[in-house]
DNA sequence: GATCTTATTTAGACCTATCTAAACATATAT
DNA sequence: ATATATGTTTAGATAGGTCTAAATAAGATC
């Protein structure tokens, strides 16, 4: 009889996921609020309701860790998302950089039924857009993500886009709503999943230039680090 | 510059819409309350919000109408609600009886894109599950609802289900939740969309007696009335 | 180790949507 | 026309999720 967590938390459960999966160890209540597009007092008061219902383990001022109950939570919605995208590409001619926003909403909304029919219509992949492991439907498992990001590599290296930016952890100000603009800027200077570019160079602050046909571009590091590629 | 309008205004407004086109006139109180499974005083709080935002006429111990802002926002749900209904049906092999819960869901969480790639992968069509009308994408026409409902016709007609009780009014006690069991009943006693009826006797209370293969059942008027049948 | 800075939490307020209990209108019946 | 029943609104409370301003803890610097 697993406690009920509202849309809001499911969000914020998914959110101490992807965070814990960029930087080990416990998630920090301004490193949520800055994901989750809310103030520091916002996260802190829905931390306490998180921890008294069992979701994650909370100690003041030492952030958050997601328990079994939470991250089975946070796996199920990161499926839906994962299978929605997928979808939303694959059956209704969506361009990888507009899919993102629409699976953040439906994510929450869709049944159990609707997600396995979708699962079945994907042919139950265990990986969705570009590489993105897909958590098994009975949540127990998720593929390993076999990428690496743009910004560890180093001048002269040649990789191929797996995926770009499903979750942005470290800019000053990034709500929901930038995601697809710069998605779509991405794509415009040929940052496009599938697509090779070369390394020219790492610039002081992270910064990294890269090549491609489109020409020369340069990256600041916290979109670098959100750029997942293999390398060739 | 439209007001906006939550979830659940929306889901208020849809089913003013709704009930209008059921029962000519204003819609009261507590037949709104019945259908949204809410107190009445809950209700007569949101048609003073809705009034206040120009969606509705609200007078007091009167009722509420449409105007037009809101009109519009009831027809947008109504065109998702049947559109994605369809969808379900058609791309996702839903049952016909199952797609009602999780389109009142998803209603109100699709995008204009989605909506719009959504019809047309149906062909943009007219018409929704069994003759249901789908507003036009403007939202400034509704095509013409040609069925009737069974507890219309009197002993000795034979008819052919078009649908069943998308909207449903005048029972004690109709929550959401309900209707797809009931759904699944009729269903198994044959009354299922595209067969056909033979109603046998119209009893006191409108209790209504229909006849097919799988032998003889009596339906109460709410349920007769929330049938909509085409006559042979 | 004392001080300054930054991160986090507490306090108090607000808005939406809901409820129950009580008051009040309207409609119906005698 | 008055009494009764039914439907509707007012009043006041609650729960979820958010905010700003102020207080406090932790970490960094000298």
């Amino acid at each position: 009889m697993r406690e009920h967590a509202s849309d809001v938390m499911q969000d914020y459960l998914k959110n101490i996921y992807l965070i814990n999966r960029e930087n080990e160890g416990q998630v920090s209540t301004s490193d949520l609020a800055m994901k989750m597009g809310v103030s520091a007092p916002t996260v802190t008061s829905m931390l306490v309701k998180l921890g008294d219902k069992g979701f994650i383990t909370y100690e003041k001022y030492k952030g958050a860790k997601l328990n079994t109950e939470g991250e089975a939570i946070a796996l199920e919605i990161l499926r839906h998302h994962r299978l929605i995208e997928r979808y939303l590409v694959e059956f209704l001619g969506y361009d990888w950089s507009e899919v993102h926003e629409e699976a953040d909403v439906l994510e929450h909304h869709i049944s159990e039924e609707l997600e396995r029919r979708i699962a079945n219509a994907l042919g139950n992949p265990k990986y969705g857009l570009y590489g993105a492991p897909i958590p098994s439907e009975d949540l127990t498992s998720i593929a390993k993500d076999e990428t690496t990001k743009l910004g560890e590599h180093s001048a002269g290296e040649i990789v191929v886009i797996e995926r770009v930016k499903e979750n942005y952890i470290g800019s000053e100000n990034a709500p929901r709503t930038r995601d697809s603009e710069e998605l779509q800027y991405l794509a415009e200077i040929g940052i496009i999943p599938g697509k090779q570019v070369k390394i020219e160079s790492v610039a002081p602050f992270g910064m990294i230039k890269v090549s491609n046909e489109k020409g020369e571009h340069s990256l600041p590091k916290e979109v670098s680090m959100s750029i997942h590629v293999r390398e060739i």
